[in-house]
DNA sequence: CTATCATTGTTGACACTGTCAACTCATCGT
DNA sequence: ACGATGAGTTGACAGTGTCAACAATGATAG
């Protein structure tokens, strides 16, 4: 079979595809069920194609992690801002469990997954701290950035990441249905966590 | 190769031996490397022993789950317990904290790992739920148990739920390790979340 | 212009996995 | 006494990740 893609053009068409063509696998098939040879299949390819790009499924499968991370962080930016710090806290909760609910796969791809030992794990990690540091500005702006405060804000950013990330994966796990939950009583429970976070945040200290 | 076991003592034997294996393979080779065939191999029995028992290797792993929630709900009703409602609230809350950070293969494999579709469902659900209803009933002793406040109250549980397994899952996970946090604030993340869930239950309503 | 070389992709092989099918064989109910 | 049944065995098949050897193409040095 002849070759398709010329050599001026580095070819670096392959390495995007893959990914794409991953994630269209991990829709279909599940994370768990991603295989090498089913993009390659996908896309046309060898089943080696794809290990001239990634040394191994996991390299490949980090490299799907660290987009989902950018675009989540992306997504978090994009969320409606206010100058009121409080408001814009809530809306960066409401935008993150926004991206959970639309977005299941690529959540559970991010934060349940184990993430493969693989050498880029420095972009990965990245690209991951992004999303948390966005949390760190806002608070940043409600608290004030004293050197004497910095760690009661960290503690704080891990609270609220705590709860809003627990909310996501209970709302999106398999729990949930199997708690003979009233349809009511899902509807509020976005605002109701959201505003017992607010209490305790404006609690003390 | 002749048989070990005989028919009188109806080798259930096999069937659970299977199971501690399977954990001593996870706890090795981690959940998702987790094989029948090594299973089998650990026993040193054929690799089709298992199917004997286990309808696929799923099944063999929803009854791990299964087993896990068991001891996750004994765990948590071993717990400190106290009268004042306030105070055994926050036993159970250590108490949760404390077999997430003592198991977090285990803790993993409860919350974190799709829930195989196979039969045993029910069972895997009704271990799973025992858990969830030990709060309710902390809830329960609380607030009252009117029918006006039985929305309130799921809504709490569902926020306490949310916040400690959010706090469970950022330390058990790979992200802890990537934000550069001191030290310190770890030691008193905990201590600070607890807090913090209390200020918002005690709040309002 | 030709020879060399790295890049990219291909084919073939190996060990491993889950699972189906057919077989053995001790034991139990009749 | 004898067939049925439960438990375990061997053998096969398709699918997977990955290593090794090969092929073809554009770029480049002489």
């Amino acid at each position: 079979m002849p070759r398709k893609t010329t050599h001026s053009e580095p070819a670096l068409e392959l390495r995007d595809a893959c990914i794409v063509a991953a994630q269209e696998v991990i829709a279909e098939r599940g994370i768990e069920n991603l295989s090498l040879r089913e993009v390659a299949r996908k896309l046309g390819v060898s089943h080696q194609a794809p290990y001239r790009h990634y040394p191994s499924r996991d390299h490949l499968l980090a490299e799907v992690m660290r987009r989902c991370f950018q675009r989540f962080a992306a997504h978090l930016d994009a969320r409606a801002q206010f100058e009121d710090p409080q408001r814009d806290l809530e809306s960066l909760g409401l935008q993150y469990l926004i991206y959970a609910h639309e977005h299941p796969l690529e959540y559970r791809l991010m934060f349940s997954t184990t993430w493969p030992d693989s050498a880029e794990q420095v972009d990965l990690v990245r690209d991951a701290t992004h999303a948390f540091d966005i949390l760190r500005g806002v608070l940043k702006r409600m608290h004030g950035d004293s050197a004497a405060k910095r760690e009661a804000l960290e503690l704080d950013a891990l609270y609220i990441w705590s709860t809003v990330h627990g909310l996501a994966g209970v709302m999106n796990g398999q729990c949930i249905d199997k708690l003979d939950l009233k349809a009511t009583v899902l509807k509020k429970l976005v605002g109701h966590t959201m505003e017992r976070m607010e209490i305790a945040l404006a609690g003390r200290t």
